[in-house]
RNA sequence: GGGGCUGUAGCUCAGUUGGUUAGAGCUGGGGACUCAUAAUCCCUAGGUCGCGGGUUCAAGUCCUGCCAGCCCUACCA
């Protein structure tokens, strides 16, 4: 019984070139659906760009051209790049369509029937300058609880999360203006309405990963569901809301209603109805995402399906991020590879196939070890499984397969029983079984040759039969091999049909021997994948991160190394080291020359209340007393005091630099107070 | 702070509902072969199953405490 299936990838956003990153979803998507295929369901593979919102606007205004030209030049290049990976979509199309649009509003009249739409106002920074309200990356100062510049919209470095408009000193990086705070009305989804609903519905499906549903229960249901800001404020880059003029649906909204749009576009081009896809029980719908947009997923969106009447997905398979030598990928370390880049170093089949034996059904980080890469590509599917093919291929030319099957010690039985094994871990996804499994029947091939010797028989003019025989054993093994492994290596199951002269379409072949057939000439089908390639490819990503860094050029910098060669680094020390040092924000209330001292100032340092300290500090060849007096400096307050020739000293006030006019005290950003301690 | 996940040979991982001497691939060491892309084949080495308790006739496998790592945290779960 054949099924009807849907499936999604998450929508790449158009503001960007695909990555190896991204290439984790599309791979791991386009296996399932050839699998799916090669099992003889009809299965449709659907995505499409997501397009909207300010980051695309910003930067199309930044190029000097409109979205639209920005979007389209984007989306052929994600589908070039797609398409040479061998991700094979049924249809790829944009958000920014008119089908997208029409079915938002389906969407939202939905929504407003449901009555699931609030509308309020709230307060958002505007830059004034760039004449647009911005989103909190956009926005970067002072953090207001560490006292950190430069900091993002959202959160710090210091690990503190806040509100944009609570920075100190915010800039917005557009324009570099000051933002000022606006007041504009927001629409939003009443999620919590569907609160019991979406909570049945994470018990009662089988459409998330276990792991997934324990998340969600524990964490956003075990509440009350927040209201989801649904609408921004013109100027935005998207739809307009129909009925709520000046005010645009955010790009989350409609992004993925785009998997909906998407498929009425290949239907209208198929000759089929959406509601066969989109509002059919016996169609499954599949997303393959990321994990970090796990909420939207399964709970956003269900909520909107239900609200809309549109199907659930029957699965949402959530995947974790790529990281390269056990790290997360970075481009300063050059492991942040784009696809265009790896593709002139190395054959995207490694890349599948290397995936596959990563991917599991849970939702893990998977490392991509370059000297690990290197191995299995080369011991499985050139060691292995290529080998096979390429070792009896020169002696099967000319004579071709044999009549009937020979005598094979079961080999070829046990493969064809271990299909259903393989199939059921493609189908959940297990493609790291899968591909175990598989190499496990190229382990037991190989050795069969080896035992045949059949360069001997090649000698004996009277053995050319049994030749023929060993050939066609061997050739059939790697057959099963390439159909087993045809959802991943699409192009050596080409190769395969090639050699053997026979079409492989569906998983089925893999159960009976092809015989009685001419074998072609064997063409190499793989090459060894050598590491020094693959530095390569992490050297020229380095170079491009480089370049790109200097054509954002925003301030450069360009620091001296000869301070830390005068002073170099210290020992490292624990925290509880430095822990025993007491540092304190410390206000000058007195400062004075001390007589016949030649460095010598005498600070009477207040830290709030009646407590003072007299510190004796070497910076009179750099600061006037004057100018010190009411300044805030940060001072080593559990010191020994220490007797000196002009009186005692109680402490130390920090400063840098190298002595006598070069120094520099430390000082404090503003709202710090006497006595705070520095942590 | 809270939550999720993970911790098995040098590396990447298997270990089904608890049941005989804990497995595979790669790497390492030794040998063979030459059909094959310095491929392949045979042999071999190597593990206190993170640590401590507990349940059981029996635990890598169940319970509990601890430790370590990774990830998440939509205006603080």
């Amino acid at each position: 019984m054949s099924r009807q299936i849907l499936v999604t990838s998450a929508l790449p956003y158009a503001n960007g070139p695909i990555h190896i990153g991204h290439l984790v979803e599309y791979i791991q998507t386009d296996i399932w659906v050839r699998f799916q295929q090669l099992r003889g369901n009809q299965c449709i593979y659907i995505c499409a760009d997501d397009t909207h919102g300010t980051a695309i606007m910003i930067r199309a205004r930044k190029e000097g051209r409109s979205e639209e030209e920005l979007i389209e030049a984007m989306s052929h290049q994600h589908q070039r790049d797609f398409h040479r990976f061998g991700i094979n979509f049924d249809h790829y199309g944009s958000t920014n369509s008119e089908a997208n649009r029409k079915i938002c509003g389906e969407f939202w009249d939905a929504l407003r029937k449901a009555d699931l739409i609030t509308e309020r106002s709230i307060e958002q920074l505007y830059d004034p300058d760039a004449e647009t309200f911005l989103a909190d990356r956009f926005v970067r100062g002072t953090c207001p609880k560490c006292g950190r510049t430069d900091q993002a919209g959202d959160n710090c470095t210091c690990g503190h999360t806040y509100n944009p408009t609570d920075l100190i000193d915010p800039t917005s990086t557009l324009s570099g203006a000051t933002p000022v705070l606006r007041e504009a009305a927001h629409l939003f989804v009443q999620l919590d309405k569907l609160h019991d609903w979406l909570v049945d519905w994470v018990n009662t499906s089988d459409a998330l990963q276990s792991e997934v549903a324990n998340y969600l229960k524990g964490h956003f249901l075990a509440e009350r569901l927040r209201d989801w800001d649904i609408s921004r404020p013109a100027p935005y880059f998207g739809f307009e809301i129909p009925d709520s003029p000046g005010n645009y649906w955010y790009v989350w909204f409609d992004a993925p209603i785009g998997y909906i749009a998407s498929t009425q576009q290949w239907c209208d081009g198929h000759g089929e109805r959406l509601d066969h896809w989109w509002k059919n029980e016996d169609c499954e719908v599949h997303h393959f995402i990321g994990k970090d947009i796990t909420y939207f997923h399964t709970l956003f969106w269900p909520g909107m399906l239900k609200t809309a009447g549109y199907s659930l997905p029957t699965k949402v398979h959530i995947h974790g991020f790529l990281n390269v030598d056990g790290k997360k990928m970075s481009k300063r370390d050059g492991t942040l590879i784009s696809a265009d880049t790896y593709l002139k170093y190395a054959n995207p089949s490694y890349l599948r196939y290397f995936y596959a034996t990563k991917l599991t059904p849970r939702v893990e980080d998977l490392d991509l070890g370059v000297e690990e890469f290197a191995e299995k590509v080369n011991s499985d599917l050139v060691g292995k499984v290529v080998n096979l093919a390429s070792r009896v291929g020169k002696f099967a030319h000319g004579t071709g397969l044999s009549e009937n099957y020979p005598d094979d010690g079961g080999l070829f039985e046990a493969a064809a029983d271990a299909g259903d094994e393989i199939a059921k871990a493609y189908e959940a996804c297990d493609y790291s079984r899968a591909m175990r499994r598989i190499m496990e029947l190229a382990d037991a091939a190989n050795p069969f040759v080896e035992h045949a010797k059949p360069w001997e028989m090649k000698k004996d003019p009277a053995r050319q039969d049994e030749l023929r025989d060993v050939c066609t054993v061997a050739l059939n093994l790697f057959r099963q091999l390439a159909i087993y492994l045809a959802p991943v290596l699409p192009d050596l199951t080409t190769q395969c049909s090639e050699l053997l002269g026979e079409e492989i379409v569906s998983w089925d072949q893999s159960r009976t021997p092809l015989l009685g057939t001419p074998v072609a000439k064997f063409k190499r089908m793989l090459d060894r994948l050598q590491t020094e390639e693959l530095q390569k490819m992490i050297e020229e990503s380095k170079e491009l991160a480089a370049e790109d860094a200097d054509a954002n050029a925003g301030p450069t910098f360009n620091d001296s190394d000869q301070p830390l060669k005068d002073e170099p680094l210290a020992d490292e020390i624990t925290i509880d080291d430095f822990a025993k040092v007491d540092l304190r924000v410390a206000r000058v209330i007195k400062a004075e020359h001390v007589p016949d001292a030649n460095k010598l100032l005498k600070l009477t340092l207040g830290l709030g209340g009646d407590e003072q300290r007299q510190v004796f500090a070497g910076i009179k060849a750099a600061y006037e007393p004057e100018a010190l007096v009411g300044r805030l400096v940060v001072m080593v307050a559990n010191l020994k005091p220490r007797k000196m020739r002009f009186g005692l000293s109680e402490g130390m006030v920090t400063a840098a630099g190298p002595g006598n006019a070069d120094v520099f005290i430390l000082g404090v950003d503003d709202g710090a107070l006497p006595g705070q301690r520095v942590h």
